[in-house]
DNA sequence: TCTGATACGTA
DNA sequence: CGTACGTATCAGAC
């Protein structure tokens, strides 16, 4: 083996380089949203990727300190005391910065009580002996004396990470004067600040290179230390023992017992999906490219990229064509619809050899009809759009079995995967075709509805092989029938009154013009009251109020701290901008909704299935899931949604409490369950029982208390956040939340316990097994470990809610469909339905509703569901 | 024209 | 220092 063809080993010091790159680079603009600082992880990322193209190494590995702890301060254990504690706002950085390693496929290497150069040292000493190039990358000057011929120094110079500086012998001995191997002896004798090591005062590398030199080394200088003359040789004399610990502690160990050795360091393929996971928690973006032209594509490892299977050429095919195609095939295939001005306009159907496609018409509907609506496993991906568009076409579609963008929520419920591209560049680490749009006559073709549907079907078998049984339980029993009765619900709309609206919102108008006028007279001259900008300067500029929390750009003034300000400095200005501020959002809200009302007179949503984390829906436009409720003009907005033509009444069902039900089921706490077996008003029952007094005398101020505590558990409330709530001291809070525990401790303990659990596991599930994960809360970072154990509180119960709620609409929907009833429903609003009901099916309808939301669940309390009819939803609801 | 921040509507 | 969402508007960056 010639010099050239000897493997390259590269051993990093992790963090002494991360450690260099947390100063080196500004916090604020290596921050995520979240709040977790990724300087550090950046700084070490970027000069590790260069250096790794540049060096081009064979094997690979990067060694971490564990702890301040190590043999060296049993030894001494002054050793580095000077030091102050690294911030935390480092020390977070590192376990994600092994995280993205590993990620990598990158050896990280840590040992207890050994520090990262020990570990260095141990792998160059090894790996030169085994015929390996060596680089050693560290930070720290100790490690000079690794340095031989077989092993190179890359040495961050003072000018920032990315500059290194090669010690080679010959660069060493002309840097210091003295081969690498009496570099600890110079270090010994002028002492390491940086390590809390003195050495012998007023001798600095000069001195001690001229002595060694001299006495050719260390001990010789030592023991003929009465020789040396002048000031310096009589503090040598009083240092010796100073020099012979630091000459002992800077000694790198060449003999830690590893796990591995240099030939187990072989550089592997990177993890493109995992490194894709944590570079978007970090929210590095133009790192990802480089990570992946660094130790992406490795040509010399065979099996390093998986090969690029072309997608198969879809055949043409006229109708009768695709039904002999299709008859010819056996289990699941991929359908793709291509959908434009809401009809089909081409079909593609693939397996994971072939595809056929062909434009849609009458005919083909026919041709394939009996398999579109059999029960012949079908894969669709983003499934309802297609779903409405073919049954616009008079299509019932069957047989959906599976829909990748709804898997891929599923197992990652927080990444924004919502596309097929998305899931090919995660699952199958390849590019999905896709024409330029910006092209009129496109370079690249993008793939063809056959080709969708066949990688369809390859990153359908890589989501399931990922999915654990429960997750694929809610895809099948929950998540895709869910799918059908929302396409439903979409397609019929509900009926909204332009004329009552357009009323209402004139008059909103004239109002909101009135208020504006009266709030200018106040302060003398106009300013835009919707600028929270230009109300700051009103507010605490020229009206001199007291300023109020804080926000990142300046002071808030949103309505809770405006009425904060009315109480302590009242001023009219105060009550006309909030009166403005409801007035012109009223109005906005009534303007979105007149614009969604479309030539049928009905708005139809879109209900977003993927759009939380927690398994509800959301809705977007317009979004009916936030329609005002709560004071007097908002039933004017409600009453604007009538029952349709051809349509006799609505009716609205709502599950009662549903969250603390799920509550008092999932942790069985017998005085809650009692509550809700009591048929006694749930918060009357609390406070009885938190207050010590008989149901009937719960003044109302109590029961606003416990009604408060309540809710407040479910989102992980602390004293604080209640006392705030209430307007009460935190003293008050607290007492209130000890006495309601202990009546009700098992909830506590199920609250402790089930965040307990998700540590453990690292996600949470809900009672159907929906599962949410939660890394954060292993997070050094308070802030996020402390959201994100908020947020695993909740996450079972409202999860377990939108579970309970999903089957119910589904469950009714069924049903109405196969007792042959016209009535449908039309809104889910999370814990309430809206159904319009044809004529002469009311009370079907309302027996239907009341059963099947009623036994969605069986938990150990009843699920009370509140029922109420009337030509519109102001009158409906309740 | 796009994005972040603020404010606010719902469960 | 209370979870989960979507939308409108302003202001500044592009």
């Amino acid at each position: 083996m010639t010099d050239s063809e000897k493997p390259t080993l590269l051993v990093v010091d992790g963090h002494s380089l991360a450690y260099r790159a947390f100063f080196a680079l500004p916090v604020d603009n290596f921050s995520t949203k979240d709040g977790q600082h990724t300087n550090g992880i950046y700084g070490f990322l970027s000069m590790f990727v260069n250096l790794v193209k540049a060096e081009q190494p064979t094997h690979l590995a990067v060694a971490f300190d564990t702890s301040r702890h190590s043999f060296r301060t049993d030894e001494y254990p002054e050793y580095k005391a000077n030091r102050s504690a690294s911030p935390a706002e480092f020390t977070g950085q590192i376990p994600l910065l092994q995280e993205a390693l590993a990620a990598m496929n990158v050896t990280v290497l840590t040992k207890e009580g050994i520090e990262a150069d020990d570990i260095l040292a141990t792998l160059a000493t090894e790996g030169a002996a085994a015929g390996y190039d060596v680089l050693v990358c560290s930070g720290d000057r100790d490690t000079i004396q690794l340095v031989t011929d077989d092993v190179t120094l890359l040495y961050p110079s003072v000018q920032g990470v990315s500059q290194l500086k090669r010690y080679t012998p010959d660069a060493v001995v002309e840097k210091y004067g003295l081969p690498p191997a009496n570099y600890p002896d110079i270090a010994a004798l002028v002492g390491e600040t940086s390590d809390n090591l003195p050495g012998v005062p007023k001798v600095g590398e000069k001195t001690a290179v001229k002595w060694l030199n001299q006495w050719g080394s260390l001990d010789a200088l030592l023991e003929n230390a009465d020789k040396i003359t002048g000031v310096v040789g009589g503090n040598l004399r009083e240092h010796l023992d100073d020099v012979r610990r630091n000459r002992s502690l800077n000694a790198l160990l060449r003999d830690v017992e590893l796990p591995v050795g240099p030939d187990d360091l072989a550089v592997q393929p990177i993890d493109a999906e995992a490194v894709r996971d944590i570079f978007a928690r970090l929210e590095f973006r133009t790192l990802l490219p480089r990570v992946f032209d660094a130790l992406g594509g490795d040509a010399d490892e065979a099996s390093t990229a998986a090969p690029t299977v072309a997608a198969p050429v879809a055949a043409e095919v006229d109708p009768a064509g695709a039904r002999a195609w299709v008859d010819a095939q056996e289990g699941e295939l991929a359908l793709t619809v291509t959908v434009e001005g809401g009809l089909p306009a081409r079909i593609g159907i693939a397996s994971l050899d072939a595809a056929v496609e062909a434009p849609w018409s009458d005919d083909i509907a026919e041709a394939l009809r009996d398999w579109l609506e059999s029960d012949a496993p079908k894969v669709l991906t983003d499934a309802k759009p297609q779903v409405k568009a073919l049954r616009r076409a008079g299509v019932a579609l069957g047989g959906l079995s599976f829909d990748p963008i709804l898997a891929g929520w599923l197992v990652r419920p927080s990444f924004p995967d919502k596309t097929l591209g998305d899931l090919v560049g995660r699952y199958l680490d390849e590019k999905l075709p896709e024409a330029d749009p910006r092209q009129l006559v496109p370079e690249t073709e993008g793939a063809t509805p056959g080709q969708l549907g066949w990688y369809a079907l390859r990153v359908t078998e890589r989501i399931r092989e990922e999915m654990p049984a429960s997750v694929a339980a809610v895809l099948t029993d929950i998540e895709l029938p869910t799918l059908g009765a929302l396409a439903d619900m979409e397609l019929a709309g509900v009926a909204i009154s332009h004329e009552k609206l357009s009323a209402f919102s004139s008059e909103l108008a004239a109002r909101a013009d009135d208020i504006a006028t009266r709030a200018y007279a106040e302060i003398d001259r106009e300013v835009n009251l919707g600028s929270p900008k230009q109300l700051q300067d009103v507010l605490f500029e020229q009206l001199h109020l007291p300023k109020t929390r804080k926000t990142k750009t300046g002071y808030s003034t949103d309505a809770a701290v405006l009425a904060d300000l009315q109480e302590s400095n009242p001023h009219p200005f105060l009550d006309l901008l909030l009166q403005h501020r409801e007035a012109t959002k009223l109005r906005q809200i009534i303007e979105s909704l007149d614009v969604a009302i479309g030539p049928d007179g009905r708005a139809h949503t879109t209900y977003l299935q993927t759009g939380s984390q927690t398994g509800r829906l959301s809705s977007t436009d317009p979004n009916l899931q936030n329609i005002p409720i709560r004071n007097e003009e908002s039933h004017r907005i409600r009453a604007a949604f009538e029952v349709g033509e051809g349509y006799e009444t609505l009716l609205t069902a709502d599950y009662s409490q549903i969250e603390m039900r799920i509550m008092a089921h999932l942790s069985g706490d017998e005085g809650l369950i009692e509550a809700f077996n009591s048929g006694e008003d749930l918060h009357r029952f609390v406070g009885s029982r938190v207050f010590g007094v008989a149901p009937a005398d719960v003044t109302p101020a109590m029961r606003t208390k416990v009604k408060a505590m309540s809710y407040g558990l479910v989102y992980g409330l602390s004293a604080f956040g209640l006392s705030k709530q209430l307007r009460i001291d935190q003293s008050e809070a607290k007492l209130l939340m000890t006495e309601y525990f202990a009546r009700f401790g098992a909830v506590r303990d199920y609250l402790r316990e089930s965040v307990a659990q998700a540590r453990v596991d690292g996600y949470t599930e809900t009672i159907f097994g929906r599962r949410r994960p939660f890394p954060d809360l292993a997070s050094p970072n308070r802030v996020l470990r402390e959201n994100a154990e908020r947020a695993a509180l909740n996450a079972p119960i409202q999860g377990s809610a939108a579970d309970i709620m999903k089957l119910g609409l589904l469950h009714i929907h069924d049903q109405l469909i196969t007792d042959g009833l016209r009535s449908r429903v039309l809104l889910q609003i999370h814990d309430e339905l809206v159904v319009e009901v044809a004529p002469g099916e009311g009370d079907a309808v309302e027996s239907i509703v009341r059963q099947r939301m009623g036994d969605a669940a069986e938990l150990s309390v009843p699920l009370d569901v509140q029922i109420g009819r009337g030509a519109n939803w102001d009158v409906a609801g309740h």
